[in-house]
DNA sequence: AGGGTATTCAT
DNA sequence: TGAATACCC
């Protein structure tokens, strides 16, 4: 559009795409050359499905809007927010503004998608144009179908068929110079939001993170300078950098799947073609994840196989509550749930342990930690974390089977096989030999004398046996086949 | 992206 | 007798 066609303002509405590179909404809005107006919109309020932001979120995306504010103060920008009903605010800004042009990024979970459906329809009721892009996948939705038309259901080709498609779109770049519309307009302010967490203390473990654009392509350069080269053989090793990190600025928007691809095609990987291709294949199911939530809006509560339906789950409280505070008595099982309490964020591998051993171990609703998750992660995804749950509950698409139960000793001896992450997270273990650090339970009393450790007093007793709850949950699943 | 156990195989 | 293998869960 020539830049004299109209003085009327443009609408950049952000939500969890809190970026200025390749935002495709707001290199529009730039291009148009009308004077733009970015809104950050916290609508939890539109849809009755939409499912509040957890507390860790809750703790990113207030730094985060901080950063993002920051840079577009620094282009003479004022980043505006709003909280409520999107379609009201939207209305709200048109009346204030005169604004003619509304853009955004399209979202793929079906809250997000019902929202911006209903918003299309006002806008184009009210006749203000209305222009939505490609937002953080690598391909739309709609453009991977099986040969019967339906959606993937199954991993591997569903990792073929995105093999096979085109590269993903070029990226764009952040505007140059952002033409702001000068009037004014109310915002409401980040401490009204009231989105760092009550109780303060939680947040401080959270050191490791940066939240912001910039952050992100820090994380992405360092992983790109380093652990990729060793991420093929030790991403599945909780007590090395093996893993990018970057998941928590991707749920957020600071950088996107297609960035990430294109900056893998770089020289100084070419050595790294295996790794590359492992990251990409990690890249997918993140895909995947978001495939399945766009057809199943209700991926975090019911089951994706219906046949669990009929499941009799335990709903023992104490249980819970140990498996939450770190308490089960499992050392790689207490590592992780005490890493992700301290710091918002667990490593991947773990995240299945944990899992396994709320399901199977002891019997708990996937549901349960999937609503755990959902509040302690700074990562937590609507796509990822609903499908991955059910991938290890079996209940869901291309599950685990459902007798593959993780034995968390054997993990943590495998995948921790010096015990650093574990004597990390649970120092009260820290002097244990490694013979006995993932069953304390089975060191001779001399021994666990010498670390300093009194089972049931310093650090509990196992509150399941492996063997036993083993074999109850195989018959419990088998029960539902 | 597994575990457990019986059986076979290789010293 | 310990390491591979097979096979079921």
């Amino acid at each position: 559009m020539p830049t004299t066609e109209s003085g009327k303002p443009a609408i950049v509405l952000f939500r969890y795409d809190l970026r200025l590179a390749d935002n495709r909404a707001l290199h529009a809005a730039s291009e148009s050359g009308k004077p733009v107006i970015p809104v950050f919109v916290w609508d939890e309020q539109t849809s009755p499905h939409a499912r509040p932001l957890g507390g860790a979120r809750k703790w990113w995306l207030h730094h985060s809007l901080n950063a993002l504010s920051a840079t577009m103060k620094a282009r003479g920008a004022t980043l505006v927010l709003k909280r409520g009903k999107t379609e009201a605010i939207v209305d709200g800004l048109i009346d204030e503004t005169g604004a003619d042009l509304v853009l955004w990024n399209r979202r793929y979970d079906p809250q997000g998608v019902e929202v911006d459906t209903g918003l299309k329809a006002e806008l184009a009721r009210r006749n203000v144009m209305a222009e939505s892009f490609e937002g953080h996948l690598l391909h739309e939705p709609y453009a991977l179908r099986t040969a019967s038309g339906g959606y993937y259901r199954v991993y591997t080709p569903f990792w073929r068929a995105l093999a096979g498609q085109p590269e993903p779109r070029d990226p764009v770049a952040a505007p140059i110079g952002l033409k702001s519309w000068h009037g004014e307009i109310a915002s409401e302010t980040l401490d009204d939001w009231n989105l760092l967490p009550k109780h303060p203390d939680w947040s401080k473990g959270f050191t490791d993170w940066t939240p912001g654009e910039e952050a992100a392509h820090q994380r992405l350069a360092d992983f790109l300078d380093g652990a990729i080269g060793h991420y093929s053989r030790e991403r599945d090793r909780p007590d090395i950098e093996a893993t990018s990190r970057l998941s928590p600025h991707l749920v957020h928007g600071e950088i996107t799947p297609v960035q990430i691809w294109h900056a893998l095609k770089a020289p100084k990987l070419r050595d790294h073609g295996a790794d590359v291709a492992k990251f990409r294949r990690e890249m997918a199911w993140r895909e995947f994840c978001y495939h399945l939530l766009f057809h199943n809006p209700a991926l975090h509560t019911e089951n994706f196989n219906a046949s669990f339906n009929a499941f009799h789950w335990n709903d023992r409280q104490d249980h819970f509550d140990a498996w939450k505070q770190g308490k089960t008595g499992y050392p790689i099982v207490d590592a992780g749930m005490r890493q992700l309490w301290q710091t918002g964020w667990m490593h991947n591998r773990v995240r299945m342990i944990v899992a396994s051993f709320l399901i199977k171990h002891l019997l708990i609703d996937w549901r349960k930690g999937e609503e755990w998750f959902w509040d302690t992660l700074v990562d937590a995804d609507p796509a990822n974390n609903a499908a991955g749950w059910q991938w290890v509950a079996g209940t869901g698409a291309d599950a685990a089977p459902y007798f593959r139960i993780f034995n968390p000793i054997l993990q943590g001896e495998k995948f921790d096989p010096k015990g650093d992450y574990v004597r990390t997270f649970v120092p009260e273990l820290a002097a244990l030999p490694g013979k006995y650090l993932n069953q304390p339970w089975t060191a001779p009393q001399r021994v666990l004398d010498d670390a300093g450790i009194m089972l049931g007093e310093t650090y509990p007793h196992p509150i399941v046996d492996h063997r036993s709850a083993r074999r109850r949950a195989l018959g419990a699943y088998a029960e539902t086949r």
